[in-house]
DNA sequence: CATTTACACTAGCGCTTGCTTGGTTACTCA
DNA sequence: TGAGTAACCAAGCAAGCGCTAGTGTAAATG
């Protein structure tokens, strides 16, 4: 058995079972489906994961941690200008989103799949995400660029944002960076 | 066993398994734990219901038309103002999400345990419900009351309320009504 | 060359799952 | 009073579940 193991293998076997638990759920994912796609044994799996539990820990944390980073690599790469930031923030949300999807659908759907130590663990990294969001509708508000109270539209605005993993389809016209700038657009008192 | 029937004893079973769904997750709650909330053996379920999957149709089919009804009535209740009625029409959204929350997220979050006929037979209540927000934002849409594609606007709107099942504590402060009209406060551009 | 390590295999244990079967009880209504 | 029926129960089957034990083997390591 391989604990905390970050190794190319344990990478690629752990971006198999995101689109598995996607396709499926995570509780109708059973270790021989994952196996099967894996090219091994259902045996073996056992040697790269402790238990079932942790495949779904695995694909968690990579989609937050690559989250996180691509959110703060947005938010420095850009000026201070708060319109610009919200409006960095919303692309790189739905960036992330798009390009690592099955991770995130995982996250946002099979979360409390998590068993309680996995989840305190995964909780810091997504509450981390989450601030930076905050700061962000924060100096928008503050710069009277949007209006409403920060706890509810930073809600509202993360939720619109979420559910389109539910009806986006990235093989349409729209691209997510024209998702986001709809969305900033449409709270926005003032069209560009 | 008992197809196609509309009896009170099934209508409470029902509703003590659209409990059991949420807090367990479709896949994970079993016949056994049903039987014992209804007070009743594994296998007497099966007098009520053919299978467990009815049992899941049960539940969405009973919420939706709920929804469905509360939304023409208050959209039947109120003028033509086209702001009076996008108000309404999120308001009524979030009135049925939570007095009958149980129901509504089973149908958002197991939709897909359905069966392919029991959920094209589901998808035409869900599309009806939608239709009529379509009609709803396409008319504040024309008045000037709102800005944006109308497709991406009826999405981003429905993902805000739809997620709010994931973060509203119904004993806080705010009321259903109080988060209708904040969302419907940030979306338009002259505040009230 | 000897030993360890990484990774895979086969085989199957112990348990839970959805569901069936065959029969019993309680109530309704002619 | 007795036939019909709705609602229940005890028992258990076949299939599938997560996971373990023990073994084989090729490559890295001393």
């Amino acid at each position: 058995m391989n604990v905390m193991n970050a190794s190319p293998r344990r990478k690629e076997l752990t971006r198999l079972a995101a689109q598995l638990f996607v396709q499926e759920g995570f509780d109708r994912t059973t270790v021989r489906m994952l196996a099967q796609e894996m090219g091994i044994k259902s045996g073996s799996l056992f040697h790269h994961f402790k238990d079932k539990q942790e495949i779904l820990a695995a694909v968690i944390e990579e989609g937050t941690q690559n989250a996180l980073a691509i959110a703060r690599k947005a938010l420095a790469e850009c000026a201070a200008d708060p319109e610009v930031r919200l409006r960095a923030m919303a692309r790189a949300h739905l960036e992330t989103l798009f390009t690592d999807r099955n991770a995130h659908v995982v996250a946002l759907f099979e979360w409390r799949r998590l068993d309680p130590a996995a989840s305190a663990h995964l909780s810091h990294l997504r509450d981390a995400y989450e601030a930076l969001w905050v700061a962000v509708i924060d100096d928008a508000l503050e710069a009277g660029l949007i209006h409403g109270d920060r706890f509810l539209v930073s809600r509202f605005v993360l939720g619109a944002l979420n559910w389109t993993v539910r009806w986006y389809d990235p093989n349409g016209p729209r691209s997510p960076d024209d998702l986001a700038d709809e969305l900033v657009a449409m709270i926005m008192p003032t069209p560009a």
